[in-house]
DNA sequence: ACGCTATAGTTGATTACGCAACCAATGGTA
DNA sequence: TACCATTGGTTGCGTAATCAACTATAGCGT
């Protein structure tokens, strides 16, 4: 566990950069870099918690907090009517858009103050290998 | 930030192991850990958030704990007297080693299903170049 | 058709932590 | 020596996340 220690300081100062120049934190910014990559801008929340590595009732209060700031909707859906998709919504678009900029340029600041591009490389495939870096593909309500 | 993501997951699971089995968090465990390893088995309250990657009230909250279950005692410093050690006490030292056993397993595990040594070494080389991972010596309270 | 188990999601209580404000000592420096 | 900036530590308050309990569907197997 030593070895991960690290990421406490890390995340802490890149998530501190985000919440003051846009106002999201990090999991916020992550869901809706989810929902901007998933197809039609919506995602199951069960398949959204698992990609943020958080709980059900973890995805409920961050979404909470996405849909007030008017970033996501909810829509639902016609074959299951358990699921509540999360959908992202034209102004959660752009508000990712501009903090995108300067999220990765922190980002990338950070990490290239320390590693070069190879050591970069080695430690993306390392930690790669650890739960929840998956990348499977998640069901889809088109039944 | 993708890159630490997986860390929570890491994290969660050894912990809940250690908290199922002996009670204590991955801070607990830990803090009682640098205790140990310091000289008389004391630190300052400062020098352990450091370490532990806590801010102070983070450590004052985490040692009301261990006081409580009796793991740490407080003692003050003759030559500083803002300053309180965080000292071990015998309890805490048993404590320690007990849980040290089936941790440190589970910990080795984990990390060994998933990478070779020398992986795991390069791991350790490159993750030990984030903030808090230093390892200067501390002041003493000996003036 | 009926019940049983699994899945999606929400809610209440609790926990762990940070930040800001604070107090008490320290140790220069004017 | 009187002041003031710095350091160690605690406390109040807010937030993010967990877990456990719950509701509502879904989709079996008999």
């Amino acid at each position: 566990m030593r070895l991960l220690r690290g990421h406490a300081s890390v995340t802490r100062a890149i998530s501190a950069q985000l919440v003051a120049e846009h106002g999201l934190t990090i999991n916020d910014y992550e869901a809706l870099l989810h929902l901007a990559k998933a197809e039609d801008g919506r995602m199951r929340r069960v398949d959204l918690a698992e990609r943020l590595i958080l709980t059900a009732s973890g995805v409920t209060r961050l979404l909470d907090g996405l849909e007030a700031g008017g970033l996501v909707e909810r829509a639902s859906c016609a074959s299951d009517r358990r699921v509540t998709y999360a959908v992202l919504t034209e102004t959660g678009r752009t508000k990712l858009r501009e903090s995108s900029k300067s999220h990765i340029a922190d980002v990338r600041t950070f990490f290239e103050e320390r590693y070069s591009s190879d050591e970069l490389q080695q430690l993306a495939d390392l930690l790669g290998r650890l739960p929840g870096a998956g990348s499977a593909v998640e069901g889809d309500c088109s039944a």
